[in-house]
DNA sequence: GAGTGATTGATACCGAGTATCATTAAGAAT
DNA sequence: ATTCTTAATGATACTCGGTATCAATCACTC
């Protein structure tokens, strides 16, 4: 449990912190970028937002947050790759190609059913890779008054 | 159907002219180059294999063989994005992190889990991208025997 | 065989990401 | 507070995947 009254940007401070990484003015630089940003992004969009911090520490600020689990990566339906602030372990993405939301998806049946499906195969399940696309209620409701 | 005694190279073109794209000569050498090619590759490999096939005709060709279903993109678990054969319509695959073999996942009812997943979350589903990574029989018992 | 439009390939560009390496700065030890 | 050690930085150059441009060329139709 983290402690009350930090703010997003030193709460993901703290965790690399505790993960034996240093505080540097660019890292904290990275997570004030981050911490600020609800949406998921690209590294590009980013290194925007960061124009003093090397493009080389950007790459690596966000390897490292993808690594120790704040950041988790996003494909969108067009094959773009792009971050976003993971809430939780092991996850899947709702994602609503025309406005872009995101909602995680949790405590689903996919795992059970791709055991069942590995087994079947004879394989061995190690890991997978999850996106599903849609349209979200807003975008929907949005749809019906135009329409 | 497809007539028989056509080379899978010819299958391909033809499936192009189909479409209506012409039969060109640096079409036919990447046609040649994939049929010839059981496993998933990258883009660098195909091209490595066409030196003298221009890269971006490589490329183009690669979006248009995926656009038309003949190839399909595969995500290694690393991030890479291989091309394969497409044999079926939509599916997905299992993955084999030790040799690289790719089994297509078919007739699963991921589908229909996904359906209402998405219906819970009040999500228009419109599509979905799954790869599921593991360890295939022969590297299982392989390893079996190493050990 | 001529005409037309699709296709090509050279070039340049972009974005994501990594490797190198000299310089700098963080945190620990004194 | 100064020194020390090591992590971290950022400039640079590189790779790979992919797209835009555009003049030259080729496939197909008439």
């Amino acid at each position: 449990m983290r402690r009350r009254g930090l703010s997003l940007a030193e709460q993901l401070l703290d965790t690399l912190e505790e993960k034996g990484y240093r505080s540097t003015s660019p890292r904290r630089a990275v997570a004030n970028a981050i911490a600020s940003q609800q949406r998921h992004f690209t590294a590009e969009e980013l290194r925007e937002r960061l124009p003093r911090v090397g493009r080389a520490t950007v790459y690596r600020s966000l390897k490292l947050l993808v690594e120790t689990g704040i950041l988790c990566r996003v494909l969108l339906e067009d094959g773009d790759l792009h971050y976003q602030l993971s809430h939780q372990g092991h996850h899947h993405h709702l994602l609503c190609v025309e406005c872009g939301a995101s909602e995680d998806l949790l405590g689903c049946d996919i795992e059970d059913l791709l055991r069942q499906v590995s087994s079947a195969h004879e394989f061995q399940l190690s890991g997978h890779w999850l996106e599903v696309y849609g349209r979200c209620r807003h975008c929907l409701s949005a749809q019906t008054v135009t329409a």
